[in-house]
DNA sequence: CTGTTAGCGCATTCAT
DNA sequence: ATGAATGCGCTAACAG
């Protein structure tokens, strides 16, 4: 026998189908006795009760479930994103299911559970790119999907455009003088890091440098700057996939006695909370809007499953002039 | 007629169920009119497929759902019990379902629901109380609870002892030297803040003052000093309620030329991520271990009904000594 | 290609 | 206090 059900925990404790019910549900008009008999029987087989099953007995509302994933490599940018998707689900009384998924393979796992279990009304992929043939399996089974930081095919996303960013990031630094350039950046199986590295190539002066970290840290920051700092004399300009790289640079240089920005200008990416406390030039992008623009998307295509599709954004990327770059008029000098 | 069922959209379109339930799941066995004819009917009448229905006829497996109500107040500190636990939930194979709650009231009602919808198999609470009686609503239901970041009564939780946290804050202020301290702390309905105040009045100097902000904010931080400096003079420690509420701080003791530590000495609470770099001296607790205790207390409880709860646990407070506090030898001079 | 039928596992009358 | 019977909305054979 599989997993049991409470025929089996019924005959197991000579009792019938409703006093097992009863005992789940915790109804008092059950003898102690045979309320014992029927938990022992119920721990015997490990018995759980079906999910599915009491709902649609029991008439409980068919409330929508979103599945959000997401990597959880960054912190700030998804943090932001979850918190407004979940707003505005929750007021939609939709439930969100947030899947940690790293990289593609485990990704496709979920897909396939999702595909297969049919345990979702709605997808929200974050960072991610969907797999061949994945868009027309969920269509299928008039299951909406939308991206989030990721310009997948044909499905509706938000975005900016990493690969403008990436241009900006050099322009920055060219704009305030840096001949001799590098590019700190994050894991290469984001896109977005790939977009924005594009960018940078497209707008570096020759002869720029791009070093790529494994993780989007302080540390590797750090780690990566000083190794810049002893093999690639005369860098004028290091532009950050992240500001957290960014800051692990800022640390990194402090050590090593250089003068930010005359000496070094330094750009970063997303103005997380503090940047403008650590006094960072960088690029902003409206981490709020992609999940608030998300969970609008969503729940479009589940309430009118025929409609047409909302249509993708690529959202305005700003950069943000403090104390790292030498463009800006009022440097502050902090470092 | 309520919500609408298969059996109205077969009558509507003049087919059978079995078709419905065909084009539902994009089978390619029914000719392209008939399919018409359905999905006209299906949104004509809004039908949406019942999950629990399709799930229990399909034989889908009964995966648990586990709730997290979490106030997001503060960025770094839920942002790692997320990861932690989803990290843990997903390697069960056990759902994530996110539910952001502010306050009691909001949180009430999400539990009011969960209970009459029977709609998951655990719950874990996020700095949040359980009002009086909810405990054996669970109880009646078999729904295991724990709470996180919170001492609720009878049930399981992991926490940091924040009355000692809030002696701590003062005690190193103290130790460094300072004699008329401020507390600057966040919002008044969250307990762990609380119950730090509490521990700073403990411990603090006579005649010692406590602001509270709205907001976790760096902004309120700054404000909170701004105002100390004109209102409490000789004012020569501040302690925080979080880190965030530090960097304020900072920023506001920076434009107001204040000497860190000589002149005023701050500590903060959390050892957010960054604030190694931002030299500042914390009260350190280890936020991921919130999220995996959570996440292997709530799955034991799911998997063993009748056992033993997990114990609860107190986790370690760690004064990390930098350079916003005196009795530090190596004080850097950031600022 | 389409309709009929029989459960899925449980909550709930309605009896007893 | 307890058991038998009915149905929740849908999928999946099985017929046609």
């Amino acid at each position: 026998m599989s997993t049991p059900t409470i025929y089996d925990i019924a005959a197991r404790a000579g009792v019938g189908i409703a006093t097992v019910s009863r005992v789940i549900n915790g109804s008092r008009r059950v003898s102690e006795k045979t309320r014992k008999s029927v938990q022992k029987a119920m721990s015997d087989l490990g018995f759980r009760p079906n999910n599915a099953a009491r709902r649609l007995a029991a008439g409980a509302p068919n409330r929508p479930r979103v599945v959000a994933l997401m990597p959880f490599f960054t912190t700030a940018f998804y943090f932001n994103v979850c918190k407004a998707l979940s707003r505005k689900l929750a007021a939609a009384g939709t439930d969100l299911v947030l899947v940690d998924a790293r990289g593609q393979e485990e990704a496709d796992r979920h897909l396939d559970r999702l595909l297969a279990e049919r345990s979702c009304e709605g997808v929200v992929l974050c960072s991610m790119d969907l797999s061949e043939g994945r868009k027309e399996q969920f269509d299928i089974l008039h299951i909406p999907v939308i991206a989030l930081d990721f310009h997948a095919q044909a499905i509706p996303h938000v975005r900016v455009d990493n690969i403008e960013g990436g241009r900006l990031l050099s322009q920055t630094l060219t704009a305030g003088g840096s001949k001799k350039q590098a590019l700190i950046i994050g894991t290469r199986h984001a896109h977005a890091f790939r977009d924005r590295e594009a960018g940078f190539l497209q707008a570096c002066p020759p002869g720029s440098r791009v070093v790529e970290c494994e993780w989007d840290a302080v540390d590797s920051g750090a780690a990566a700057t000083r190794e810049l700092l002893e093999s690639f004399a005369g860098m004028d300009g290091i532009a950050c996939g992240g500001d957290t790289l960014a800051v692990g640079v800022l640390k990194a240089l402090r050590e090593a006695k250089r003068k930010i920005p005359d000496d070094i200008q330094i750009v970063g990416f997303d103005d997380m909370p503090m940047m403008d406390f650590m006094n960072l030039t960088t690029i902003r992008q409206p981490m709020e809007d992609f999940g608030s623009w998300g969970g609008d998307a969503i729940l479009k295509l589940i309430r009118t499953p025929g409609g047409p599709p909302p249509d993708s954004v690529v959202l305005p990327l700003e950069v943000v002039y403090r104390g790292t770059t030498r463009q800006n008029p009022e440097t502050a000098g902090l470092h």
